[in-house]
DNA sequence: CTTTCCGGTTGATCTGGGTCAATGAACGAC
DNA sequence: GTCGTTCATTGACCCAGATCAACCGGAAAG
């Protein structure tokens, strides 16, 4: 696999395929006829990034918005000392780039070798006056997102770390579609999960330990998982 | 003023007056052209919630959708065993209903007496069809609630008593448009503070004392506070 | 008036998860 | 191979906030 390295990011000037996009039924793009598609491979920029490498930044102004085409982001915010928060992993599919106002209201940053299709904010809001169906979709996908916020607010305001810790596996498993018994890959580090979870890294690893022992877990290790009794890490979740 | 007691709920049947509606301006229904808002008029039902009344359940059929007139809900999530999670507090303007698929995505209680409109879901997206303006409007609305979902996410995964409280009060003088030495009213019980900042109502309560000692908070007490620094508050908040 | 109730405050004590520290395992660089 | 680096795990100890408990004050009922 071609390298990419920390920060490094590629810009790929080639004619893309809207067409043929394997993420579009899943993306923002899937609500347009066939007839806009060539509009849109015409004004898309994708963007391929390394591991580490920043998409946009909280506070920047909005230009652009973004889907993931392949690969994983993380999205967070930070304050002033430091602390983070992980709002969320975006997936193929995904939609990233909401602003409220002129500027981002969080950064992103890949994971993993991540490729994301690049929109002027001014041309996709353009598009979708042309085509309301975009808008319905995009309205969809928020709406969507607001609810998994909702559901993220009760795991850090009222869950344990061994709830927090299920849910978020299954919740993953659920998005990627990985059965029990499967390889559920994580490329996220230690440090990414505990930011997302409202813990620290020592506490994810003793309880990656935990479940592991209890056997809801059948391996453990720094890149994935096995789920071995999916029921009883849904009951482990809480709710 | 008229008695509600809790759980009452009482609908109106008495025509509706859109045009001279004082949220308009404010709420989703402030996209919709004058002609519009007969047919809104039309189609709408207040109801009137007495303190502690429901007015959608978590898991319900999402029949309705809501716009609040006047007074306050809050909006929450509950695990079986009675943990809650308060996701938020919605005033005059805010839309409430929000579902993905069938049913709700939470409960909404009044925390004092309130007034919300009231439209069936197919009318809603009906209008939005023949209305793209209500539509883009609603986007808008449900992307600056994510908004502050992931700045909820932030406080409740990363931040500390002082700075959860402190963030409180500072958002809600800034929605309620309270200026500091101003009262600024706190309809809602300690246990809801609590529960909308993943703490206990002791914690909020000896937090409160602290904030006051220290002079951020000129006066506390069980209906409302006000505010003395509000640059010390805003320090304290942490971002 | 007294009583009960309910929400709020304050104090004493406990604990889940944080902090600090040591160790291990994987991976490039050289 | 041997470093150095980074990430993960585990153990020992600590603390912010939870839990348990006492008490207070206003409002409604009798």
């Amino acid at each position: 696999m071609e390298r990419l390295d920390k920060r490094e990011t590629v810009c790929c000037g080639a004619s893309v395929a809207c067409e043929s996009c394997a993420v579009r039924p899943l993306a923002v793009c899937g609500a347009l006829p066939t007839d806009a598609l060539a509009r849109l491979a015409r004004m898309t920029h994708p963007r391929r990034l390394g591991p580490g490498a920043t998409l946009i930044e909280e506070g920047e102004p909005a230009l652009d918005v973004f889907t993931v085409v392949e690969g994983m982001l993380k999205l967070y915010k930070l304050m002033p000392d430091g602390r983070r928060q992980i709002t969320g992993f975006m997936i193929p599919g995904d939609f990233v780039g909401l602003s409220v106002g002129e500027a981002y209201i969080y950064s992103a940053e890949a994971v993993m070798p991540t490729t994301a299709c690049r929109f002027r904010r001014n041309f996709f809001h353009g598009m979708m006056e042309d085509y309301p169906d975009l808008e319905t979709r995009l309205l969809g996908i928020v709406s969507t997102e607001l609810a998994a916020a909702q559901g993220q607010m009760l795991l850090l305001g009222r869950k344990t770390a061994k709830e927090r810790l299920a849910s978020f596996l299954l919740s993953l498993a659920g998005r990627l579609e990985v059965a029990a018994g499967d390889r559920l890959a994580l490329p996220m580090t230690r440090s990414d999960i505990a930011d997302f979870l409202g813990l620290t890294i020592e506490t994810v690893s003793r309880t990656f330990t935990v479940l592991r022992k209890e056997g809801l877990l059948a391996r453990v290790d720094k890149a994935g998982v096995v789920v071995a009794d999916i029921d009883a890490l849904a009951r482990a979740a809480g709710d």
